[in-house]
DNA sequence: GAACAGTTATATCGCTCCGATACATCGGGC
DNA sequence: GCCCGATGTATCGGAGCGATATAACTGTTC
């Protein structure tokens, strides 16, 4: 099964909607992962070029919401879904394998969630948990093991990092309560794939 | 002047004591540093070599290379600080210049705090503490002007991307005031205040 | 209406970094 | 004897990033 990287996916879940320009995808993918997670037009442009050649989406020249269809078009490139692309996208979105908790897939997937079923998005979310659980004990093991390399910054840097860790799972766990209560009440809220 | 990179920072830093193999360098990182962070040896080998052409570092240890001879002793080489490297940690550690407070440089830079003077630590803090700030108006204009966009899951990784930042805020201004009130005792170059 | 600045937009180059992988040696447990 | 998990050095392909170039459109100000 060829697989599709974090970007490749994070740029076929805003493509779903609508054909964007590559600015565009650079500002909305910005926009809803943080101003951090900001892609660079090194790594758009190409990871492009590569979805064309894929056939995952196809370049149209012009677009919308145009009133008035004036005479002087600069180059502007909208790219869009295609069929395979969509499907592609499905079957992404059905896959709750390890790499969906990876630290630099987790948060894509996450801001996909609306458009994953109940059950992925909860492994998915038990997945991310106890990665972080193993990484909690790994840096909890070194504090301890750091009794004779007392540095105090080093150390206030280890804490700090720990309690980052802990933040983040307290949310996880936050989350999972959710999506467990949610589960008996409706059917599971949020669209179901329509594949 | 010859801009140093994180990595090469890193490991100047971590060389300071003591003469280490490549893989006891990468080991010592991953520990100080948590283990995100964990630097490969796809970039650390790389970054030796350029650092020994740049005479930063030498290897010295036991030299196999003997194609020659029957050496049955395997290659471990051990890298040691050059006076130019010593003076290039120097250097690097006096300036509080905006890299000091990147994403990646930072807790490089706090690491090496125990090594750093009092003034250049408070540089760097404040440094990094306006830039966060910066990021914590972007992100929270960002969720504001998130109103039409209403879907929930993109909102909550705002949400929990916000108090992220905020809290790493609230960490800095911490060791700040820390900072400050240690100053009124010694004016001391490169004591930890170990509190 | 000209001049200027800022935003929208596409594109590439060089470099660094990462993950995977290969290889070799050592110490210890079974 | 024999495997296993550290220790240790090293490289390769590919992906991502920062900087940069180019250019047209949009809004503001005098």
């Amino acid at each position: 099964m060829a697989k599709t990287d974090v970007l490749t996916l994070a740029i076929l879940g805003i493509l779903r909607d609508q054909p964007l320009h590559g600015y565009q995808i650079r500002k909305r993918l910005g926009a809803e992962l943080g101003p951090f997670r900001a892609l660079s037009y090194g790594s758009l442009y190409p990871c492009l070029r590569r979805m064309v050649e894929a056939g995952l989406i196809e370049a149209s020249g012009e677009e919308p919401a145009g009133s008035s269809s004036a005479s002087s078009r600069r180059a502007r490139i909208a790219y869009s879904l295609t069929d395979p692309g969509r499907a592609r996208l499905s079957e992404e979105l059905a896959n709750a394998g390890a790499s969906s908790w990876d630290d630099d897939a987790f948060d894509v997937r996450f801001s996909l969630f609306a458009h994953t079923d109940a059950a992925t998005r909860l492994r998915i979310l038990e997945g991310r948990r106890s990665r972080l659980s193993e990484r909690l004990e790994e840096v909890s093991d070194g504090l301890k093991r750091m009794h004779e390399r007392h540095d105090a910054y080093t150390a206030e840097l280890q804490r700090h990092g720990l309690e980052q860790v802990e933040r983040e799972v307290q949310w996880l766990d936050r989350l999972i309560e959710n999506e467990r209560s949610a589960r008996g009440g409706e059917n599971n809220g949020s669209a179901p794939a329509d594949h």
